[in-house]
DNA sequence: GAGTTGGTTAGCCATGTGGCTAGGTAATGT
DNA sequence: ACATTACCTAGCCACATGGCTAACCAACTC
């Protein structure tokens, strides 16, 4: 039961993370640029960097000195689903018991 | 940016509380009958609940004795919706980019 | 009214997380 | 070759998190 949505949604209930993954929805991006914005120490912002990494929501390439990241929507995808499976439960027995409380107010013979 | 999102996706990173989620799901249910399941103390699942709670996933009514916890689902919309927003726009510059490199093949004028 | 049930509070503990500084290495610019 | 840039490692610290036990209260049951 443990899956990789552990990983997936803890990674992205930070808020630096999260901006992170909006800036490379705009397309691939080197490490000082996207740490550019944040302001905290490099180690500290390479530590977030690593945990969407291993989170599975990036990959990144070192070519030089210069590391370039990437988003992998995959796992996006993935945790959507979750959400809306479990939000279309939830609805699809609330249309259940609306239906049923009509038919009892109709021909009301329970 | 450190809005609700925060709160929400630190709650379902917890394989606990994803079950929950996923058995109230099919209805409200007493805390006793959330905690069956699970094989820990009740105090320690106690803070489960109350995670998702504070958090706006659930809200819970106590009558007499019995506590009955129901899910809430305009959150799970909320996440789904900035999951989904992220996707797009990464596979929208998907598409952008196999469009410029298909005009690019044919009139290779650039 | 004594016992049981369902939940709650308080407090302890180990581990995880997010921040820092200091110092290092490898590539590139001058 | 020397300096600078871009990133990485190690190690420290404070606080949050997830687990526990013990003890408690309030509401039913008998």
């Amino acid at each position: 039961m443990a899956n990789q949505l552990d990983s997936f949604f803890s990674a992205i209930a930070d808020p630096t993370r999260r901006a992170v993954i909006e800036r490379l929805t705009r397309g691939p991006a080197p490490v000082s640029e996207l740490h550019a914005p944040h302001d905290m120490a490099l180690p500290t912002f390479l530590k977030h960097l690593k945990v969407l990494e291993t989170a599975g929501l990036t990959r990144s390439v070192k070519k030089g000195r210069v590391r370039t990241v990437h988003i992998e929507t995959e796992p996006l995808a993935q945790a959507e689903h979750w959400l809306t499976t479990q939000r279309k439960l939830w609805e699809g027995r609330l249309d259940r018991l609306s239906a049923l409380a009509e038919r009892l107010e109709k021909g009301g013979d329970a």
